[in-house]
DNA sequence: CAATCATTTGGCGATTTGGTAAAATGCCTA
DNA sequence: TAGGCATTTTACCAAATCGCCAAATGATTG
């Protein structure tokens, strides 16, 4: 594999990695319907503030979703609509081995 | 969340992280292709061989590829083809923050 | 059966991740 | 400007991940 390949299996991997976690692909199917501030995102999650926040900037980092100040909040909304796609193809995943599964136990 | 939810997003996590590294990115991109035994990837990838069998078990764990020994070789390719969307989607994102990068710094 | 090849497994050190609490920062209002 | 609310950052710990080596397993061949 050579160099230029490799930085973009590298940028891909950052993205799906920003993806990988439970509470960051709900934050991001939250945002599908609209921008939210980190204390509602929170008050939905029901972790520690300061976890939410974490999350939110390696979602941010990665380029996923954007933040706007506005007073004492900030608000998040997705900067990229299109990452909605990662929950359609990993649930097709997950519906094909569940299939199987299925199949199997016949 | 309720707990219906959170296992759903679970699931899909699981995939996601799955496929949320480089090497086993690029191991995919390979399998679209054709089937490969292991050692045929050990060489593409250039990492030890116990490395990339371990990419490849959790790739099947998640149900991401398939293996069929063959004599002494275990060959392995795609279970499931549309998670080559992945990099797809992925690479929306990549464009996306890159093109934003350049009108910033026009 | 011994030697060899392909692959997997177990174990180790180094690094990264995920979560919380506490401190720091920034904005708003009295 | 003092106090309070929203958020981020820092520090810290436990757990998970990554990559390699070495040992174990399985199949093939002489």
């Amino acid at each position: 594999m050579n160099a230029k390949s490799l930085a973009r299996f590298e940028a891909r991997a950052k993205i799906i990695k920003a993806m990988a976690h439970p509470t960051r692909l709900f934050i991001v199917t939250e945002l599908a319907g609209r921008e939210r501030c980190v204390c509602e995102l929170t008050g939905l999650i029901g972790a520690d503030i300061s976890t939410v926040s974490k999350h939110l900037s390696i979602l941010k980092s990665a380029g996923i979703v954007e933040d706007e100040k506005r007073g004492a909040q900030v608000y998040y909304r997705l900067h990229c609509p299109c990452i909605l796609q990662f929950c359609c193809c990993a649930d097709e995943v997950v519906k094909t081995v569940a299939k199987e599964q299925l199949e199997l136990s016949k």
